[in-house]
Order: structure tokens, then sequence, then C-alpha cells
DNA sequence: ACAAGTGCCTC
DNA sequence: CTCGGAA
DNA sequence: TTCCGAGGAGGCACTTGT
């Protein structure tokens, strides 16, 4: 099939606003596929490519000269090899020879399928369909039901490979995509409560387990063999030896596990999240102190009487304690499948597993039982709880009513000091808002930047309201006199090297403007600072 | 040898 | 990761 | 209810430029 034919469906696509609408024009495009070709269009139809990390962004494809061709001639195929070989240019001078590959592919392309490239590239697709409306596509094409696909997705965790079976083999192929050890399942999500009443109010009976804030890690071992994923399915075993360790250790044959991986100090307190990021990479191509970095201690011994053979190893590593998993669910053991399975009975099959690393929790109805847990994450350093309902099955890539988050949130008035002009539906609206805090010196030091929050008809008062306090302006940014207050809600901050303040919000949304208020009445950076942990 | 720019990953 | 809009 | 897209913070790996 033509590219051209790709890029006219997802111009269809972008112009029609029903979801089912939507599906039937990529359903009609799918039907028209070669077996072959069906995995690489649904990767272009859903905004990505199936040779995942091709070291193309926008620099890159900001950077093609190129003279566009006259007629449509590319192949669904070739943009796919030509995909497979910018994934394999690695190495010196690799930015050259792909900027050069880029260059004849687009010399190649006609001037819509280019600027369908360049979005595709550069992760904007923005046709208003991705994976959830393709599963609705994939059923439609294959005449198969939406929930068998959606299964397949969710155990499989590729929709292209899904999608070439149910059009190609369907009901019956769909089905033979079940869970396997060795290959990663798309994880469950937790929706958000805003306390622990509420999420218990909503769930009944349910286990109120700590929420740490690390990596989520779906761990599978079968035999001697282990893998380690991330939340978007990405292979890190080789980073995290730790953790290998520590799950080679586990009395299973067979086993998936959902957890958190978190960094600890020598006092057993979690690092902060960054921290934990950094070292997951640090592990590879760090000779010596990968190997002398043995299995951490269990969290029980680490509390008390801690193994002294690691402790030695560690100070001399100048690496305090280290990386851990906490493990809160189990879908598989010993040759059994427990997705479909109640929480209640995977919890068991937990405590049977992971011994020392399961998440502390407890199930309860009480109001007051899930308090204290909540209580006691916080007290132990960490973000927070999710209550689960103990009779819900595992619901794969879904962000269920079954999971709830609870989080404390920070409120801060800060000072509006610049707008960024917003893209896409934000397009005309001053956007993205620079935050400032108060310096009692005077002035106001910037702590981060926040565009969410805000409704539609906000939008249009800010950009009315900043437009009146304009005092200069670049491409893209408006800096405006500082005595706009309002009102930003945090999860809390962490240490930033690049505000002056060293400090940034995490996930800051807009409350409220806070017109009553003046520049003189905003929280000052120290209280900002003072949110920082320990 | 070192710094800057870019891509891509986590949340 | 969070949020608001839309189907 | 579910999906989508608006865009935030940091940190490492890799490549290129000085």
């Amino acid at each position: 099939m033509l590219f051209a034919e790709i890029v006219a469906t997802s111009g269809g696509v972008a112009a029609t606003a029903a979801r089912s609408t939507k599906a039937d024009l990529l359903a009609d495009l799918l039907r028209r596929l070669d077996d072959d070709e069906v995995e690489p269009a649904v990767g272009f139809l859903t905004g990505e490519v199936r040779q995942g990390r091709i070291g193309v962004g926008w620099a890159t494809l900001m950077a093609i000269v190129s003279d566009p061709s006259a007629e449509p001639t590319l192949t669904v195929g070739d943009i796919d090899l030509a995909m497979s070989e910018l994934a394999a240019t690695i190495g010196s001078g690799s930015g050259a020879a792909r900027a050069s590959l880029l260059s004849r592919l687009f010399g190649r392309a006609t001037e819509p399928e280019a600027a369908f490239l360049v979005r595709l590239l550069g992760g904007e697709l923005r046709q208003g369909a991705n994976e959830g409306v393709m599963v609705d596509a994939v059923a439609k094409a294959a005449g198969v039901p939406a929930a068998a696909v959606r299964r397949a997705h969710m155990l499989g965790g590729r929709l292209d490979t899904c999608a070439r079976a149910a059009i190609t083999g369907g009901t019956a192929a769909l089905e033979q995509i079940g869970l396997q050890v060795g290959r990663p399942l798309r994880p469950m999500l937790a929706s958000t409560a805003p306390d622990t009443a509420t999420a218990l109010e909503d769930l009944g009976r349910a286990s109120v387990e700590w929420k740490l804030d690390g990596i989520r890690i779906q761990v599978h071992r079968q035999g001697d063999a282990i893998w380690v994923f991330t939340r978007n399915l990405n292979d890190i075993t080789a980073r995290v030896p730790e953790l290998t360790d520590a799950i080679a250790r586990l009395p299973v044959t067979s086993v998936v596990l959902d957890g958190e991986a978190v960094a600890f100090d020598d006092a057993g307190r979690p690092r902060m999240f960054q921290e934990t990021v950094s070292w997951r990479a640090r592990a590879e191509g760090d000779e010596g102190a990968a190997a002398a970095t043995s299995s951490p201690a269990a969290p029980d011994a680490v509390t008390d009487d801690a193994d002294a053979d690691v402790e030695v190893e560690i100070a001399l590593d100048q690496a305090p304690a280290g990386l851990r998993p906490y493990f809160f669910d189990c879908l598989h053991l010993d040759g059994r499948d427990l997705v479909d399975e109640p929480l209640a009975d995977r919890l068991a099959a937990l405590d049977a597993a992971v011994g020392p690393w399961r998440m502390p929790g407890t199930v309860t109805d009480d109001l007051a039982v899930a308090a204290a847990v909540l209580a006691e994450s916080l007290g132990a350093g960490h973000e927070g709880v999710v209550a689960k309902a103990v009779g819900s099955p595992y619901e794969a890539g879904r962000r269920g009513k079954a999971w709830r988050k609870v989080k404390p949130v920070h409120t801060l008035d800060l000072v509006v000091l610049a707008a960024e002009w917003g893209h896409g539906r934000r397009q005309g609206w001053l956007s993205n808002l620079h935050l400032g805090a108060r310096d009692p010196a005077g002035g106001f030091v910037m702590v981060g930047k926040t565009f969410k929050g805000m409704t539609d008809a906000l939008l249009t008062w800010q950009t009315e309201r900043l437009g009146q306090l304009e005092e200069r302006a670049t491409k893209g940014t408006v800096w405006v006199h500082p005595e706009l207050v309002v009102e930003v809600a945090v999860d809390g901050v962490q240490s930033s090297t690049r505000y002056p303040g060293g400090v940034a919000l995490r996930f800051a949304r807009v409350v409220r403007y806070r017109e009553d208020k003046d520049p003189a009445d905003a929280d000052t950076i120290g209280a900002v600072q003072a949110l920082l942990p320990g």
C-alpha cells in the first residue's frame, strides 16, 4: 500500500469528531493492508514507529532540507524500512548519517507525506485518535469483539502484533495471546481520590497500601531467567542488578510481580525521586561497583541488624543503601495465571512469593485504619497510599476505579512572571505560566511553570488580563508586570539546578486566581523551599 | 578532555 | 505525572 | 466513563563541537 493512503486516512481521522467514525476510517484502511503492512501501519496511525528509539526528534527534523516529490511513490514498507535503517544508525557520525537518510527519504515524499512524517517523528500526530480508538478499529476490521482485542493488547503488550493476529487469524489468534512469563503486560493504573475516607466509601473493603515515589516495576522470573520492565514496558533488567539479585532469591519457579523500586539512604529513609531515577541507570558498565553491590538487605533486616558485609561495601562505594523492590501484586505464580482472580487471592499468592519485599498495607473497611496507614506511609517518608477493592481483578492497562491513590496536596500563592502562547487547541491563548515566589529581599524567584487546571473560560480571561500587564515579549513568551497572584496546587517540590531558588514545583496546577491578594501576600521562596523533604 | 545540544526515559 | 474537554 | 492532548520536572546516554 502507498504511504499516501496512510497520510490521507490520518487526515480524515483528524477532520472527524466522532470516535466511532474515526475508528471506521481506520478500519477501512486496515482491511486494505497486506498482512506484512499491518504492524507498521498501526504504528504510524497511533503516532509511533515500531522500531522504537530512532534518534530523530524536532531539532533533527527542522534541519532537513529537501524538495518534495510531486507524485506519491513511497509504500508503507519503504517507510518501515527507513525507520529500521535509522534505528540501526548509531555511533560516531550517526548524526550526519541519519540526516542524510532523512533527506533522501523526504526527497521521495510528497508535501503531505513529509508533513505527516514530521508530526509522526516529532511525536505530535494530533489526529484525535490513538491506541484507544485503534483498538476499536482493529476489532471492526477483523470482525471480532473489541473486548478480545483489548484483552490481547493488555496481556500481550503490543497493539501492532495484536492487530495483525486479529486481522489474519481472528478471535482464535487473539486468544492465543495470553499472559506469558518474560513478556510484559500493560500495568493496571490507579485513579485519584481526595482522601482515604472517600476512597474507602467508594470501594468498601479494600487493601490500603503504601504508595512509594519511585519507578513502577513489573518483574518476571522463569527459573533462572529474570526480566524487569518499567511502566511503559521498557526492559531495564541489565540496569538494576540489586533488584535481580533479590528476585533470584525468591522461593518460586515462575512468577510475574507488580511493584515499585525506590532507592533508600543509610537511615532507611526513601531517597528523593530524582535520586531513585539516577540510581536506575548507574549500575551498567560500572564494573566493580555493580558486582560489589550485593543484594540489598531485606527491609526488616535494615532497621535492626543489617548485614555487616553489605554495609561495608556500600560505604566503600560511597553509595549508601540502594534500590529496593516493593511488590504489591502477583499476576502469575508457578504456572498459574492470577490476572482474573480477585485481589484478595492475588495478595495471598504475593505473600507466598515475595516475603520481605511486600508492600506494607492492610485490608480494612475501617476509615480510621485507612487513615492510619496513610499516616504511617507519610511518616516513613513516602508519597501516600493506594486503596484497592479486595474483590477486583487485575485490569491490565486500565485506569479503573478499583484502585484509588491518595496523596497530600499543598497549595501556594505565587506570582505570574510570564506566560507562553499555547499550541494546538490552546492556540491563541496565553497558556503556560511562569511562576515566582516572593523574595523577602525584594523581587521574585521563579520556581516552575504550569499550564494545568485552566478551563477554556479561564484561559480566555487570563489571556486578556495578562495582555494588560505585558512589559515585553519574545516569540512565544510574554513577560508581565508581576502583580497577579495565583493559587497553585503541587504534589511537592524537588531540588533544582535550573531554578535560582534551588527548588522546582512538582505537578503544579492552577487552582484559582487570587485577585484579592497582592504580590506582597505571595508565598516566599523560603516557604517553597520548606516543602523539600528532610 | 570536556561542554553543549538532543533524544528519550521516569514521574 | 495532572488536568479539562469531548464523545 | 474513557480517551485524548495540552504540557510540567529531572537525569542519563549519545553525539558533536571546542
